[in-house]
DNA sequence: GCAGACGACTAGACGGTGTCTACTCATCCT
DNA sequence: AGGATGAGTAGACACCGTCTAGTCGTCTGC
């Protein structure tokens, strides 16, 4: 418990760790605030909803994966496709070591309840995807941002695929490595 | 209510009129039998937990795509790549129009609890891709196997990020047409 | 023909959950 | 000094999943 730490603050950091140890079950607004060592009322005058406290830890889930993903590129030579290769694995190793949180990011009950900019957080990635597609892939048919589309939802599922378990069950494969350059193949064409 | 159907059978059909209908917080245990006109005790006689409903409703929502998907390639010529087209347009809209379903049958919670059998239920459905691509690929390498999982993996984010509502914010597409094609020739290689 | 076993279901209790409301209490402002 | 406000507590409420005891009709063995 840190000592200039507001309780909004903590109750994120909180959460986060719960989700990330104990997975998406554990987080209850009630086992939050006893590991925050409030009451369970004390979390409303920052969250009115359960969901609103789920989605801020969510959030921070973006910010973090934004910030590894900017974390990698930095030490990653210029060459667009490289960059790509390293963005992929960022994504797809962030999902499966926070697989909890992973989750919880994309439950769709955190997106559909109103105003909660959950979307508008993970836009900046896209972009950054988006962006590095266009360098990668100078033709411009189809569009860079219907190639990053599909690249990400083919990131997407892979990446859920895995942690479900039947993707290494149904292809025998043990590391994702592999698929993970097919895929940037199949959507940029062969690597130069 | 039909005359000769068990409370067990009941309980699945009520359940998935319910999550299709009213979503995935609407499947309670206690919702489903008053639904089904029982008291809340009376489930546990066909399954002994929750998650076990779920999951036997999870398993009725393959067993249906499983049966669109059959339908809908007796209706299509030969060609492997067209049934491929037809069977990515199955899996999508079934995705789309059942979002519910669809969430329901990839909660992993329902996966990692024991015995389920869930798994075993989408493999045929996964062995069928399998040999479409092998059908559409006359190439070894990579096996088959390893594309049809990149394929569904594929397919499965776009339905998912789809559902999500970002894919066409992002990309500006309101139908998923150019998306699915671009995603089979990706995966297969231009059209013949 | 009847007693007992059994299957199918009911009803209530228990602890846990999210939300709501009433309340305490320290701090700040004028 | 005193009232307003912010921050958190505590308890109620309805709902949830699970567990247990009990009810009631049917079927079986003698």
């Amino acid at each position: 418990m840190r000592a200039d730490e507001g309780l909004r603050d903590r109750l994120i950091r909180v959460g986060g760790q719960l989700v990330d140890h104990e997975g998406p079950s554990a987080i209850s607004l009630r086992e939050i605030a006893r590991r925050a060592g409030v009451s369970h009322g004390a979390p409303r005058r920052y969250f009115p909803t359960h969901l609103e406290l789920l989605s801020a830890i969510a959030r921070d889930g973006y910010t973090e994966l934004t910030a590894r993903a900017t974390a990698a590129l930095a030490e990653t030579p210029a060459d667009p496709r490289a960059r790509l290769a390293a963005l992929a694995r960022v994504y797809f190793d962030f999902a499966a070591t926070r697989s909890g949180r992973y989750e919880l990011m994309f439950r769709h009950d955190l997106l559909e309840s109103g105003h909660l900019r959950l979307r508008d957080t993970s836009l900046p990635l896209f972009l950054l995807l988006t962006d590095l597609v266009a360098q990668a892939r100078p033709e411009p048919e189809p569009p860079a941002q219907v190639v990053a589309g599909a690249l990400w939802a083919n990131l997407h599922g892979i990446a859920q695929l895995w942690n479900w378990g039947s993707l290494p069950l149904a292809t025998g494969a043990t590391d994702p490595g592999a698929l993970l350059d097919a895929t940037l193949t199949a959507h940029l064409g062969p690597a130069a």
